[in-house]
DNA sequence: AACTCGTGGTA
DNA sequence: TTACCAAGAGT
């Protein structure tokens, strides 16, 4: 099954062709990209879907084409350009990520693996990712793709477990080729499989390159019976509260009173709660006579 | 280890 | 409509 010769086995080859005639044209898989537009676009990219990360992409490289360039500017500057992606820690984290390369790697993204992951907002799949997207290297790249594509055609189950474990990240290894360039390509293609083809509600196996190979249509596309996947509620939590509160800030020009912000939701214990933690996190900054404003 | 953290598209 | 899902990281 597996194939630890370093030639692509059954599984590779078939994925490595699929992938170089159905990939999808992407700004940041262009030759001439470098290694700070794979490094946005995975900090974006991160819980969010390629359509909606796109605009703000261009957008952000066309304002910030270096790291130097966006670690010049005020943190706020990148959460108001973060728009709605979600998540804008995230936009917090890649700017003290650009001030880290700067101060620490000469304002150019390291190529070395740990020192990908000591950024902030790098984890485990971001830092393997920049290694070897940008920089061709031999790298495991496990994101919920890549789980479910091994836990379909591997594993034989429909789908992987909820949350990422030491068993994925071994079987993402032991599959990968041992050579160093179609090791990177695997890890793209097998990538941009489970985002077209082996996706999470209708899989389109019919289309699928390894379909014949899979264990999980093998087996005869047996349903998921793991523990029910617990549903993310937003309606009335405190995220779309935050959600709400930084939409303001966002659009506001100058710094804004708490009067406006009370106006934005209308449960008050809740609403402290929601603007005390984009303080704390760092998203928002108190300013005197009770204004508030993106970090300067 | 479980929980938190946005937003919007899709079936 | 509700529920699920989307290139995770930090605590």
């Amino acid at each position: 099954m597996l194939d630890h010769s370093g030639s692509p086995s059954a599984l590779h080859n078939p994925v490595l062709t699929w992938y170089d005639a159905n990939k999808r044209v992407l700004p940041w898989r262009e030759p001439g990209a470098g290694a700070w537009a794979v490094m946005v676009s995975e900090f974006m990219l991160q819980q969010t879907p390629v359509n909606r990360v796109l605009p703000a992409y261009q957008r952000w490289l066309e304002r910030w084409p270096t790291p130097a360039d966006l670690a010049a500017e005020a943190p706020g500057e990148a959460v108001r350009a973060w728009d709605r992606l979600g998540y804008p820690r995230r936009a917090l984290r890649l700017h003290a990520a650009a001030q880290a390369i700067v101060d620490r790697h000469g304002g150019e993204v390291p190529d070395d693996h740990a020192a990908l992951l000591a950024l902030p907002g790098v984890g485990t799949y971001t830092a393997a990712a920049i290694a070897s997207f940008a920089f061709g290297q031999r790298h495991a790249v496990v994101d919920t793709n890549v789980r479910r594509v091994l836990a379909r055609s591997l594993t034989g189950v429909a789908q992987p477990t909820i949350s990422p474990t030491v068993a994925d990240q071994r079987l993402a290894v032991s599959a990968l080729p041992t050579d160093e360039t179609t090791a990177a390509r695997w890890a793209v293609a097998s990538m941009e499989l489970g985002a077209l083809i082996c996706t999470a509600r209708t899989p389109n196996c019919a289309d699928c390159p390894i379909r014949s190979d899979c264990a999980w249509v093998l087996a005869g596309s047996p349903p998921y019976d793991g523990p029910p996947r617990r549903g993310q509620t937003y309606e009335g939590t405190d995220r779309q509260a935050r959600g709400r509160l930084l939409a303001v800030l966002r659009a506001a020009t100058t710094p804004v009173p708490k009067s406006t912000l009370d106006t934005t939701w209308p449960h008050a214990r809740q609403r402290e709660r929601a603007l005390d933690g984009l303080v704390a996190d760092g998203l928002v900054e108190p300013l005197a006579n009770a204004r508030y404003r993106l970090p300067g």
